[in-house]
RNA sequence: GCCUCGAUGGCGGAAUUGGUAGACGCGGCGGAUUCAAAAUCCGUUUCUGGUGACAGAGUGGGAGUUCGAUUCUCCCUCGAGGCACCA
């Protein structure tokens, strides 16, 4: 065994040898028990950032563990190739987005494999590929046969100037990123997804999920909005072109219908859009509400505004004349795009009568009174008795609900219903870099799908977008076709689909990457799913979790898969974030330093309290800990540390400086901390390795002094196990494996069972850190005289009998006040210990003068005795 | 605006079911080794008062439940993630 730690020679040797010998090459084997572990595959955006490093080792952790345990441990890897970035890059530097694309995939593949993770590359794909996104497409194809897609009009941030289609992401303030010209949003046909099918099912289906955080769950619940309501119906004898009709909304308090003062329409509702037509005034406001993007976050902060439009419904029950309003607080895309109006008992009603001066008639008696006097007061949206509501008077919410219920019913103007906030999923892109959706337009036939055996629809990869709109639509090689149907010239889709199509179903084709014969080899596609563990960052706690779970559910009922859901167990990491330091410009900008350039000075304590930079020596601005980004330019590339430190050092930093599910901040002293360890285990191992082998461990004839070892020994297993095992708490494991550590070096050398004890140290440390450093754990086995390699190894064994204590140190409190210990013999008698702790001479002097309560024993770890 | 989560020493974080707050690491301070430095090792390190023994305070802020609260309940402040075309 080398004396020096050297990493650059212990991995390569270790990476070798897992090539050499496919070590992580997996298949079908019968009888053995399978744990198929999958990170969230990268988008390959030029090279690995620290959050692609934190992921796939946490992902390599689990699965190395895993494999310790004893099972068929699949790990894949790939690439979510398609999408915006690519596009962008083509622009910036005149190169087609397939080739940007591939040559980042080569790099990245390279720089992951430097990381050592426990993957089968043999089963690596890119989704850019016809090999992958035929499949997609041949979904497609049964999906549309089936009615689960369909096509109707959407809502798109259209930029006048450039005369594009720009994502969310592409609007900023309202404005085109490019052209600087205010966006509006325009109507555009485009697929849809039929998901509101499914969400009965994958709001129920949220319950059989024990293993995903609670909070992921709770937010997909929220996200899927099961409201149960009333559809009510207001009639009206004329609108602006002169004919009778209904206005339909949704409400889920049809118990305060009677104190409805208004009805309000989104700018898009047809009723509005009918209204302005006639009236320049009113379709001004619908012009101005149309500005802007259509991002929700915007929609919603926007300050509250609306028009009358001069039209009237009647109140469903009195008959009552109402005025109808075009608010711009109305989303079109939820329930009817109309709202009726209760001022007195909703908080946005409440904000908009008092801003258009309109009635505002309380209903129910509140915890606030029976008045809902301006500023508004949560209480006013309570439930509660009803008032000032005819008939209704008197009844409390269900009966309410009931009777009101009953009325409409009869005049056929309302009935029961439940709303869900999930629309349904829109997945045509005016965009070129993503698949292409299989679908002829033909005059004579219309919506064509492209038969089977003409799948792929393939992209053409030598293209150089130019950022205004989709090339495809100005390729007539591409869109000109026949029509499959009746042979007629035909156009060709050139819509491609959101990228969350392909990262929706990606885990199913792991299970048999190069099937040609379908989407997934079923038998393959059964034996390996549903994905054991899942790791992923929170950020794709709704969409992409709610597209991958909905795929999954159509596969099934394609007849592809027998399980209902794709991922058993769920982990969601943190962000990894990292100081910021800049200088204020001249200008007002900001010039942004990254962290390897500057120094930090620091008073007495430690405390950090200045910086400069390295360069110059002048100050620079702390600017606080935020997430690694190319914009504040605190990026701290991977592939450098691993070239300094070594890819184990690298891994045992990351998880050991927080909890995964927890944000991490990245320390360049924190990485050495890790190294410095790292190279102490190297260094105790190899003093001991050079000695001869120690003799068999005989634990029946221990000293004191070695039962005290042996027990840390079994402490660390014991928290090890559980940490990594069951918490994913890997922090809190290393930080047992230091604390084993920190007694193994300081542990006697004299005896032979001194030796054999640090020989079962030593190999315990190398098999607890194997899944977290396994290059460093693959050279230490080999030392420590193994010859069939770590990973092979089962995870090591908890021995009870090494942690049993003959005495205890119990706590002593007065009052709850921490005021001495106690040692026990470990099956002292509960009045022992009482007796014992009353004798104790603080509980003596604290309890002076005061007489003695109660006296609280809970065994194995306090008393505390309460007087006055 | 809405949904979700979080806040503990100088810093990252730990604390089983409500039971010793600060494990482990980083940083700081003091020392050993060295011609010197790096590396390594030893000691110390929540704050305040005290030479000290010791005492008091302390888990974002405020209230509550309890013998006992970082942990449970309510209110507030600040920060983060998501909001359907970033992935």
């Amino acid at each position: 065994m080398q004396e020096q730690y050297s990493p650059r020679d212990i991995e390569a040797a270790a990476q070798a040898e897992w090539n050499r010998t496919n070590a992580f090459q997996v298949n079908e084997t019968p009888d053995q028990e399978t744990f198929y572990c999958l990170s969230m595959f990268p988008y390959p955006s030029g090279k690995l950032h620290m959050g692609h490093v934190r992921n796939y080792t946490i992902g390599d952790v689990i699965a190395r563990y895993q494999r310790m345990q004893g099972k068929n441990v699949l790990q894949p890897m790939g690439w979510d190739a398609f999408g915006m970035p690519a596009e962008n890059a083509a622009m910036n530097n005149n190169v087609a987005p397939a080739s940007w694309t591939y040559s980042n995939i080569d790099y990245m593949r390279t720089q992951l494999q430097s990381l050592g993770l426990a993957v089968d590359w043999s089963r690596e794909f890119a989704t850019c590929t016809p090999e992958y996104y035929r499949w997609e497409q041949w979904l497609f194809t049964r999906l549309f046969q089936r009615g689960v897609i369909y096509r109707k009009n959407g809502t798109v941030n259209w930029d006048p100037v450039d005369q594009t289609v720009l994502a969310n992401e592409q609007v900023i303030d309202g404005k085109g990123w490019r052209s600087g010209a205010v966006i509006e949003k325009r109507e555009i046909p485009m697929y849809y997804f039929r998901i509101t099918d499914y969400a009965e099912e994958l709001l129920t289906s949220l319950d059989d999920l024990p293993g995903w955080p609670e909070q992921v769950k709770t937010m997909q619940r929220n996200w899927i909005g099961k409201s149960v309501g009333m559809e009510v119906q207001f009639p009206y004898d004329v609108d602006s072109i002169g004919e009778a009709g209904r206005l339909k909304v949704f409400t889920t308090r049809p118990d305060t219908l009677m104190g409805a003062t208004y009805v309000a329409v989104a700018a898009e509702h047809p009723l509005a859009t009918q209204a302005g037509a006639t009236n320049p005034q009113l379709q001004a406001f619908i012009d101005e509400c149309k500005r802007g993007g259509v991002a929700e976050a915007d929609i919603a902060t926007q300050e509250k505004k609306g028009l009358a439009t001069g039209l009237f419904v009647r109140h469903p029950v009195t008959d009552e004349k109402l005025p109808v309003w075009i608010a711009n607080y109305v989303l079109m895309t939820y329930g009817e795009g109309a709202v009726m109006a209760v001022p007195a008992h909703d908080e946005r009603d409440f904000a908009f009568a008092h801003a258009y001066d309109l009635p505002i008639r309380p209903v129910v008696r509140t915890s606030a009174g029976d008045e809902t006097p301006a500023p508004w007061q949560d209480a006013y949206a309570e439930k509660g008795v009803l008032i000032n509501s005819y008939e209704f008077d008197g009844m409390d919410f269900d009966s309410a609900l009931t009777a009101i219920g009953d009325v409409l019913k009869q005049k056929q103007l309302g009935e029961a219903r439940t709303q869900f906030r999930l629309r349904d999923w829109g997945i045509s892109r005016q965009r070129y870099w993503g698949c292409p959706i299989p679908i002829i337009h033909c005059d004579s036939c219309g919506d064509v799908l492209v038969p089977e055996d003409q799948l792929p629809v393939v992209l053409p990869e030598d293209v150089v977008p130019d950022g205004a709109g989709s090339p495809l639509a100005r390729m007539p090689e591409f869109y000109e076709c026949s029509c499959p149907t009746c042979g007629n010239p035909a156009r060709r889709e050139t819509d491609t689909m959101d990228t969350f199509v392909e990262s929706s179903w990606y885990f199913a084709r792991y299970a048999s990457p190069h099937y040609q014969q379908g989407l997934v080899d079923p038998k393959a596609a059964n034996h390996w799913l549903p994905v054991d563990q899942y790791i992923g960052g929170i950020e794709h706690a709704i969409l992409h979790l709610l597209y991958a779970r909905f795929f999954h559910k159509l596969m099934r009922d394609e007849g592809l898969l027998d399980s209902d859901e794709p991922f058993k167990n769920l982990l969601t990491q943190g962000m990894v974030i990292a100081e910021t330091y800049y200088r204020l410009e001249a200008n007002g900008g900001k010039t942004w330093f990254n962290p390897a350039d500057v120094t930090v000075e620091r008073d007495a304590k430690g405390k950090i309290v200045a910086a400069r930079l390295t360069s110059d020596g002048e100050p620079v601005v702390i600017g606080g800990v935020e997430k690694m980004s190319k914009s504040k330019n605190n990026g701290v590339d991977p592939q450098s540390m691993i070239e300094q430190y070594g890819a184990d050092t690298c891994r045992l930093f990351m998880m050991f400086a927080s909890p995964p599910d927890m944000s991490l901040e990245w320390s360049d002293t924190g990485v050495e901390g890790a190294h410095r360890f790292l190279r102490r285990v190297w260094r105790l191992a190899s003093q001991h390795t050079q000695g001869s082998r120690p003799t068999a461990l005989v634990t029946t004839s221990l000293t004191d002094e070695q039962k005290a070892v042996r027990r840390s020994i079994h402490l660390a297993i014991k928290q090890a196990s559980q940490d990594i095992g069951h918490n994913h708490k890997f922090n809190t494991a290393i930080a047992a494996v230091m604390t084993l550590m920190n007694v193994l070096e300081k542990a006697p050398q004299v005896s032979d069972q001194d030796r054999a004890l640090l020989q079962e140290g030593l190999e315990t440390v190398a098999l607890l850190l194997a899944p977290i450093t396994p290059h460093i754990s693959h050279g230490l086995w080999q030392a420590l005289g193994h010859s069939d390699p770590v990973i092979s190894a089962p995870w090591p064994q908890l021995d009870e009998s090494a942690l049993v204590q003959d005495t205890l140190q119990l706590v002593i409190q007065v009052n709850g006040k921490l005021r001495g210990h106690l040692e026990v013999a470990a099956h002292a008698s509960r009045e022992a210990v009482e007796a014992a702790a009353r004798q104790n001479e603080n509980v003596v002097r604290f309890t002076e003068g005061l007489s003695i309560r109660k006296v609280i024993v809970v065994p194995g770890k306090l008393v505390n005795i309460v007087a006055n």
